[in-house]
RNA sequence: GUGGCCAUAGCUCAAUGGUAGAGCCCCAGAUUGUGGUUCUGGCUGUUGCGGGUUCGAGUCCCGUUGGCCACCCCA
């Protein structure tokens, strides 16, 4: 039996994996002063179909439940955040700085960077209109990579504003209907040839390509960029108005993430979206707001493919999940005071672990080993006193057992 | 959703149309209480599944399911 197609089984070393890019996710979030939520996996459908049309359905995974309710696993997390913050933004002071690791599913074909299922961390900040804000979403989505060891060799935030674009529609005097079309097309025009992209974009070929080829100027990015400057983070971010980003509901600053060398899909992607809230709560709340996601799968890769990152990761998931001690019964008969003992090591806190069944001593120090232990602690004849072996060294220490635990912090600390 | 390539032991892969193999992993031992090396032995297969061609199919053909890649789409 093996998962179903684009779903993925953790074994212990893929979940140490994961969890080591959580961990790393949340210090950074809370460095910045986000707190963590969450919500719901399955909602109705329809909160879906109101913020992306009829269309979405078949990209989802939905289903009719036992209620006869039309529910869907979640695509996203930002409809549900823009539902959560309409019934209790008055709970909270001004700007919200929220993050959430949710687990979001998508009925699509798989390939590689794209699963039916994965993790995605969403930070998003409500409540400010201010360019400040912007800001301090990308030197997040910046800090969020740093955090794992990447540089401005192996990453880029590509800025880019939707207002730049619209106001050039408005002043061709584009009809508001056809603008989410001519955005596409524009966002498009990075992987399809010039004649195609022309031939949508009729008359306004012209001074889009013009714009692109570098020939535009935005004071607004360019106030980001000198913000991100005096952060000293400048040298992760460049302007790129060729980034629009598909969908309909952005409305500002939008910006997308990417690996230097162009091998992967955007590991990042967000911007402000003022009007959603609004929109999805049916005008009962309005509030402005900004946010950004990150997936764990695209991150993964990059991390695996760039050594640094990768050596520091797994550095990390050896400290989370590397055991401390080992008890080696090496005489049946102090099975009861091991026992003993073994509680109260975990009663302090420390990761213990033993051979259940008695075993032979050379199997149960390869177990020790093969399971990363620090150091054994080792019962037999010696007994009332017990043997501290570390087992990087090999160096052995003999104490008395009533003054096993003050010892082992200093032996182990040192 | 469209197209191309692929599918053999738990993993990585061999096997001209002629009896399905190796390495790794795992398990057990190498004279009674000391780990990373070494040695010995053991375990594992409806060759993804279903049909067809053939005296004979892992190998050729058709279908199907799954995987990889590109396109489409994109949170």
């Amino acid at each position: 039996m093996k998962p179903l197609p684009g779903f993925r089984d953790f074994l212990p070393d893929d979940c140490a994996f994961r969890n080591a890019i959580f961990t790393r996710w949340r210090e950074t979030c809370r460095r910045y002063g986000f707190i963590e939520w969450d919500g719901p996996v399955l909602e109705p459908t329809q909160l879906y179909q109101k913020k992306s049309g009829p269309e979405i359905v078949g990209q989802l995974f939905n289903f009719i439940d036992k209620g006869e309710r039309a529910v869907a696993m979640r695509p996203e997390l930002t409809p549900t955040l823009a539902r959560v913050v309409a019934a209790h933004e008055r709970d909270f002071k001004k700007p919200l700085k929220w993050f959430s690791i949710p687990q979001c599913f998508r009925y699509e074909k798989q390939q590689r960077g794209r699963l039916r299922e994965h993790f995605q961390l969403n930070c998003d900040l409500i409540g400010d209109d201010s360019l400040g804000a912007d800001v301090e979403l990308v030197a997040l989505a910046i800090d969020l990579l740093r955090g794992f060891g990447f540089t401005a060799n192996d990453f880029v935030v590509r800025l880019s504003d939707r207002t730049f674009w619209t106001e050039l529609l408005r002043a061709h005097n584009v009809p508001d209907e056809r603008w989410t079309e001519l955005l596409q097309v524009i966002d498009k025009s990075e992987r399809e040839p010039r004649e195609k992209a022309a031939e949508k974009l009729g008359a306004l070929a012209e001074s889009v390509f013009e714009i692109l080829d570098g020939g535009g100027h935005s004071e607004k990015l360019e106030q980001v960029v000198q913000q991100l400057d005096q952060r000293g983070l400048a040298d992760f971010a460049k302007i790129d108005l060729s980034i629009v980003r598909g969908l309909a509901y952005y409305t500002g600053v939008v910006f997308e993430v990417f690996d230097r060398k162009g091998e992967l899909r955007a590991i990042a992607g967000g911007g402000r979206y003022d009007n959603l809230i609004g929109q999805l709560s049916d005008g009962t709340v309005s509030l402005p707001a900004a946010g950004f996601a990150m997936g764990d799968v695209v991150l993964g890769e990059l991390i695996k493919n760039v050594a640094a990152a990768f050596e520091q990761l797994t550095e990390l998931v050896r400290q989370e999940s590397a055991l401390d001690l080992y008890l080696i019964i090496a005489k049946e008969e102090r099975r009861p005071e091991a026992l003993r003992i073994l509680q109260q090591l975990r009663n302090a806190k420390w990761r213990v672990d033993y051979a259940i069944p008695p075993a032979k001593v050379g199997k149960q120090f390869q177990t020790a080993e093969a399971l990363g232990a620090k150091a054994t602690l080792l019962f037999g004849d010696e007994w009332p006193q017990v043997k501290i072996k570390i087992l990087s060294t090999r160096e052995e220490v003999l104490v008395p057992n009533e003054q096993l635990l003050p010892r082992l912090q200093q032996t182990l600390s040192s």
